[in-house]
RNA sequence: GCGGGAGUAGCUCAGUUGGUAGAGCGACAGCUUCCCAAGCUGUAGGUCGCGGGUUCGAGACCCGUUUCCCGCUCCA
């Protein structure tokens, strides 16, 4: 069974390439681990779900706008935002309690704890020899305290000495020599410290003396905060309302694997939702239940979608869940729904010293927003649409087809215009019904080969509809429109199809069944 | 990050105990005009992932490196 699957992803991710959707970044340089690029199918796929999104967020909520934010931001939002502490410390994990501390704190603590036991001795020793006690002579003499105190030096030596070096596994081996338990769960069941540097850094300023040093984004909520007052104001916005944003976000993961799943450069899709305190679990519900059917939407099959709430909170967050869609590799997070509270907006408002409140008229009363966010990896989305629509079918007559059945308004071509032989005026009439539709939908035209060939690669990418110019049009003025996932054919004046295949293909015919 | 496997034409692969690369499919051009990939003719593609070593000689052996895949680990 899992086998099976993996052999699914595999094919998806052959074909993919095969077909021109994604190919590895740089590849004739052999590639650069975790980056990929979109080919000249998977940037018309990847336009087509962002355009989705966007329409959704943008036309059919009149209080959601969105906007562009630079991917560059002052070093101090992600200080404000946490990412900086979070992101650059050594970091260790307990497995069982699932909480992450920071590997030189608990070093300390047990070093301090050593101390105390020091001083707890020398109580017990002042306690015992009243006013003949020498505190100085005893610290220096008493065999237990001189063992604690080696103990004591000896760790903070090596501290200072793993954390000069970034020696990663001399801290998990001090951790281990300490004997140090994790307060909550009691157990030694540490994972290896690791040094947490997700952001990536580069400088501003071309001189190398004056240049400082800059991140780039690790998500891209933050340039929402930060303009939450610009947004607002200028476009007089009335809570409840939405920020929207599409944009590049970058995280140089430890780990990153499965394909498009986990990339260094990634795409979100998220709005920024601002509302009353008090009023987050109602939004909350209320996003949740429209972002799920905006995915189901899309067809690809109700029972792929999921919810998985989180038990352990980010620390931003009042609660949270994720969308989980069924890739091949199993169930996964496809989309985020957070209630941030008012962490983010509060944060920025105490580094950077500027109010970033709303004014409520209707009580006269300033207050920070309460968030709700809605967040979806776009690369996640395009894998999902992409690995779900992949069919390898065996047909009557017993012959093989791969087709990608794409839902049509996200498919890279909407139709192949395709004349059944290459004379006789057949090309000329096609041209000249492509030069009519070309406006409206993405054509694809070829004469080459024969036509079932030509019909067997428009199913591989996915293409919905095919429109065959035959002899009887030069007749009468029809063509037949060949149907992607029927393979049926259907014989329709040339007048018809535009609207036809406009009806069937347009994002926003999607959006009105939403 | 650790362990294992792999990297030969666009794709799938072959290449016998080391003697300086092949097939099928695909692509392209022409013929054929046949509504669901399989007719005919021809053409173009590879310093065998990269670097070094052993050897008279390496796609084959050794070392390093890089990319991908699998498992573990990890994952705001």
């Amino acid at each position: 069974m899992a086998n099976q699957e993996d052999n699914i992803l595999k094919n998806v991710i052959a074909h993919a390439k095969e077909y021109g959707f994604i190919f590895p970044s740089s590849e004739i340089y052999d590639g650069l681990s975790a980056v990929y690029d979109y080919g000249q199918n998977g940037a018309e796929l990847k336009n087509n779900i962002k355009s989705y999104w966007w329409k959704f967020m943008t036309l059919l909520h009149d209080n959601i706008v969105g906007i562009d934010a630079a991917i560059f931001m002052h070093p101090t939002t992600w200080k404000a935002s946490g990412h900086v502490d979070a992101f650059n410390d050594p970091m260790v994990d307990n497995k069982d309690s699932k909480k992450r501390y920071r590997a030189d704190v608990l070093i300390e603590d047990a070093v301090s704890k050593l101390e105390e036991k020091i001083e707890k001795e020398a109580e017990k020793a002042a306690k015992r020899f009243g006013d003949t006690f020498d505190r100085a002579m005893f610290l220096t003499t008493n065999p237990r305290v001189l063992e604690y105190q080696k103990k004591i030096d000896e760790t903070n030596k090596r501290l200072k000495e793993t954390m000069g070096s970034g020696d990663m596994a001399g801290m998990k081996q001090l951790i281990v020599d300490l004997d140090i338990v994790d307060p909550v769960s009691g157990t030694k069941n540490w994972t290896d410290v690791r040094q947490f540097n997700l952001m990536f850094s580069t400088e501003i300023g071309s001189l190398a003396e004056d240049a400082s040093k800059i991140y780039l984004r690790p998500e891209t909520a933050q340039g929402i905060f930060v303009n939450f007052l610009n947004v607002q104001k200028t476009g007089r916005m009335k809570i409840p309302f939405g920020i929207a944003q599409i944009g590049k976000a970058f995280r140089n993961e430890i780990v990153a694997r499965q394909f498009i799943f986990r990339m260094r450069e990634f795409e979100q899709m998220e709005m920024q939702f601002f509302i009353k305190p008090g009023e987050e679990m109602k939004w909350y519900e209320y996003w949740k239940e429209k972002r799920m059917k905006w995915h189901q939407t899309l067809g690809l099959g109700n029972d792929n979608y999921r919810f998985h709430d989180h038990l352990n909170l980010a620390h931003y967050a009042n609660a949270a869940c994720d969308i989980q869609f069924n890739f091949p590799m199993g169930f996964k997070e496809l989309e985020g729904i957070h209630s941030r509270t008012d962490f983010d907006l509060k944060s920025h408002e105490k580094y950077s010293g500027k109010k970033l409140q709303y004014f409520d008229p209707d009580d006269n009363q300033s207050f920070i927003p309460y968030v709700v966010e809605t967040s979806v990896g776009l690369d996640r989305m395009f894998l999902a649409v992409l690995s779900k629509s992949y069919r390898e079918e065996k047909l009557e007559d017993g012959s093989d087809r791969v087709v990608l059945r794409i839902p049509p308004p996200l498919a890279p071509n909407k139709v192949a215009i395709l004349p059944l032989v290459k004379k006789d005026g057949l090309p000329e009439k096609a041209r000249a019904i492509m030069d009519d539709l070309k406006y409206d939908l993405r054509c694809f035209y070829e004469e080459k080969d024969a036509i079932g060939k030509r019909y067997r690669r428009q199913d591989a990418i996915g293409t919905p509809y095919c429109i065959t110019i035959d002899h009887q049009t030069l007749q009468d003025n029809t063509v037949t429109i060949r149907d992607r996932d029927t393979m049926k054919q259907e014989r329709v004046n040339i007048s018809d199809v535009k609207s036809r295949l406009i009806d069937a293909c347009s994002v926003n015919n999607l959006l009105r069944r939403i």
